[in-house]
DNA sequence: TACTCATTGACTGACCGTCGGTCAGTAATA
DNA sequence: TATTACTGACCGACGGTCAGTCAATGAGTA
């Protein structure tokens, strides 16, 4: 094999962005250190020079995406010219309608990432998630404590608890979504019990928030519907 | 080796027993099926001729688990005797002390469990225990309801909610008590967080079933401070 | 300025132990 | 005799190790 010198950053960032692309392909577990160097055409000594395990990698790469997604967020969140509520609507608005746009992949990748063997790196970026843009969320919060239209005592706990509302609402949808009904009548009775989870989840946060009833909407009928097209 | 023939049914459950000893000593993924197949002096092909692989072997003790956790809340669920509030009360009150009762095993199975390489055998745990549980949660909900002490609007759809907040109530401890603070006042500091987090878990629940403030106690300060000490 | 030469660190690839899983065959039971 | 609980040698793949290669860098010297 040729041996090709490059700068400690480059390679760094070329292996993260390889590993990316195979995990969300076949998943963590089904993505071996060699099929890594393969793709890179480096030799496994390499890898372990860079990484200490393959677990450190999978540690460094979610980091990154953590990193992302907090940078995407953050303008919205400090903008001073958005009150409270349009901001936590924007909050789920943007990434349901992002997600929806992305459709395709994000089915694909959501097959891949709810496989049992994949449960380490799917926690592991939700975990990421909540502990990273919580922050966000609860300077939201505040905001609409200050602005009166929200009522919360610990708006710093309270938001990790709304983050993982919204990830078991997820987690709800994804289980409807992988394991569709085969006749068209139990897809009309999944597609009302999953109203309902919807409906449940969206007044548990209005009541933890303090908001009026029905102020909140996670998920559009439409929206719900658009999945399962 | 000496050959040693059972019946069906007495050698499944040997297998079931041997393995969740081991599972919770060195965890799911430490554990070989040679680790298995040796502490029960058998051959390897034994353990495929009862479990089509390592996973399936798992799942079978989970499933196990839950009906064992089913059963014994069931009756105190069924009482007709006792109301809402108190059934919902002991529903805390009754694992919690239990736990604490038993606290030595308790933190060496949660030292184990929640290491990054046992993700998987605790996701399946926490997921079987929501599904399996939440019925019986619900069925509280509806008498409190009918009781008028609550005020839920999708008592099926709400009692996971209440489940999972129960979890991520139980994550947050298990990351300070995984990761004691050094010094003296940090772990006061830690302590501080950790119970204003219960009571933004009591808070929330409160809000979501609709019950009065301060009305629910998931656990007591003394509780808290019982697993520092 | 041109030439050494030691040091650094990116890089190679053969090798290792362990793992989950297979399968052809054996012995006990009904 | 048919069934089935059971054995154990064997397999390929995996994560990880390590002794050694080689290109670039820069300080010391003529």
């Amino acid at each position: 094999m040729p041996r090709v010198v490059k700068e400690y950053d480059e390679r760094y960032a070329e292996f993260l962005d390889v590993a990316q692309r195979l995990f969300y392909q076949k998943g963590y577990d089904q993505t071996s250190v060699q099929d890594i160097i393969q793709a890179m055409g480096v030799a496994k000594g390499l890898f372990y020079h860079y990484f200490r395990s393959k677990a450190d990698l999978l540690d460094a790469l979610i980091e990154r995406m953590a990193d992302q997604a907090v940078a995407s967020l953050q303008p919205m969140v400090n903008d001073p010219t958005l009150d409270a509520q349009t901001k936590l609507h924007r909050f789920f608005d943007s990434t349901q309608n992002w997600k929806l746009a992305n459709k395709a992949f994000m089915l694909e990748l959501t097959r891949v990432l709810y496989r049992d063997e994949n449960t380490l790196m799917r926690t592991k970026i939700a975990r990421a998630g909540v502990e990273r843009i919580a922050p966000l969320l609860a300077d939201i919060l505040r905001q609409g404590v200050a602005e009166g239209v929200y009522d919360v005592e610990h708006p710093e706990e309270s938001a990790p608890i709304l983050l993982e509302l919204g990830q078991s609402l997820a987690n709800a949808m994804v289980d409807v979504l992988l394991n569709p009904p085969a006749a068209e009548t139990d897809l009309e009775a999944s597609l009302a019990t999953l109203e309902r989870q919807v409906r449940a989840h969206e007044r548990a946060m209005e009541r933890i928030l303090g908001a009026p009833p029905c102020s909140i909407v996670m998920m559009t009928t439409e929206q719900l519907r658009a999945w399962f097209t």
